[in-house]
DNA sequence: TTTTTGTATTCTGCATGCAAATTAAGGAGA
DNA sequence: TCTCCTTAATTTGCATGCAGAATACAAAAA
């Protein structure tokens, strides 16, 4: 039953990021049992399904509300999007996180937000820039606060509108979906107050890139700062892994 | 029933391909009617379902042998893989070809092929490198016989290798799926002649510098291949499309 | 002839039921 | 006490059934 209250929580953050999406999503108006989908999904990426947790169809099922048919639709997807495991006539677990699939994902963002430090800077619209600068500011103000969860989720939406703001949207779905992976990750981290610091630094530097339409600039500074990203991620990687559930 | 013959076809194809490619899948040993989907998934990719048919569930699985749960869970993952789309309460096509999609699509390519190129030259054995030269040689033979859809095959082979050698197979996977999005294109395509030699001739040059282990040269000549691609396909996509369903 | 509206048919979306596989439990033997 | 084997209880994988949505069709009106 706890499960199940988180599961709850999660739901109306996960329609509403879905909703900011659905523009460019390309599988856009779902059918199906879409809601309680998306609350699965984020209950994984958030960590709140640890990773190793066996899915049990039948319970799930009933916390979600739904029937096992779309749920087992669900695992599908969840299984092609690298956030769960099929294990023959055994079930799904939810993806343990290993150190070098980690490392892995994260190479091949590096060399996607390379191209998207290219793109971005030839293809935003003024108004996506001024959005990504709302954004920043937004974030740098989750930082003032010192609230953690709260610039981790403006971060990301920074990234992911910088992503958009590409104009491919093929390049979108495949980042968002890599992205999902290590996010599971990030929710484990505690950010150093200097490390943090200098996170908020490089978004600085960024947005001014962006700002100037510097594609050449904006490619490396998105390199590094996923640089320092990665580091932090194989860190917590390698400190005893306590998952947390909380 | 004609397009029955054809997926059972594709069968053994698909069968072999997938055994060839499961240390590397990360959903290895996959339960369900594994083969049936995948013989969907590869008779849509070789343009035996042309883009934009209407996939009736009833008669596919009937076709499939498979009833429509099973069914109906492929459509959820083809749909992930940009390969079919849902239309709410309507069902599922095959995707049209967009040359703008296609475009976005060969762009990442692009960036990941980058990639690959850094990444093979270092972490590639001498027996993969052995293996993708045996590849190479037997592309120009298909080339030499003028058997295109054998070297068309052959010629992906050795690109998948390539991302394959990289080690990284979260690479590997995001590859494959984009480029099964390319590939339905590619067969609707002729090579003329003095392309095609243009094409093997890069491809010797590919396998030179992957021989020297020269990863920067490999990335500069991957990325020209990949240009050449991109204008090839681009080009059949501004023709007049006439779907090769035979 | 063209458009429109009401009805019948088809098809999807999902819940449920059943068989096969797996896991858990219990007891016999060492 | 531990191991191995037999058996019961879960659990998955898939087929099927049913309600609701969408489409196709036909008759009536313009």
């Amino acid at each position: 039953m706890l499960v199940l209250s988180r599961l709850a929580d999660a739901a109306s953050n996960a329609a509403s990021e879905a909703a900011a999406i659905s523009a460019v999503d390309p599988i856009a108006r779902r059918p199906l049992h879409a809601a309680a989908i998306d609350r699965l999904r984020e209950a994984i990426v958030r960590g709140e399904l640890a990773p190793g947790t066996r899915l049990n169809e039948r319970v799930l099922a009933t916390q979600l509300g739904i029937s096992r048919t779309p749920l087992r639709e669900a695992f599908k997807l969840l299984a092609n999007e690298g956030l769960a495991e099929l294990l023959p006539n055994r079930g799904a677990i939810v993806t343990p996180i290993h150190a070098e699939r980690i490392e892995q994902t994260l190479r091949v963002m590096g060399a996607l937000e390379a191209l998207v430090g290219e793109l971005v800077c030839q293809n935003a619209s003024d108004s996506e820039i001024a959005n990504i600068r709302a954004l920043h500011f937004e974030m740098r103000a989750a930082h003032a606060r010192g609230d953690l969860r709260a610039y981790f989720d403006h971060n990301q939406a920074i990234h992911l509108a910088l992503v958009q703001a590409t104009g491919n949207s093929v390049l979108l779905q495949t980042y968002r979906q890599l992205n999902d992976n290590v996010r599971r990750v990030r929710y484990m981290a505690n950010l150093s107050a200097s490390r943090w610091e200098v996170a908020v630094a490089e978004h600085e530097a960024i947005l001014q890139a962006l700002t100037a339409r510097d594609g050449m600039r904006l490619k490396e500074l998105l390199s590094s700062h996923l640089a320092q990203k990665t580091a932090a991620v194989l860190a917590v990687l390698t400190e005893p892994i306590t998952a947390v559930t909380a």
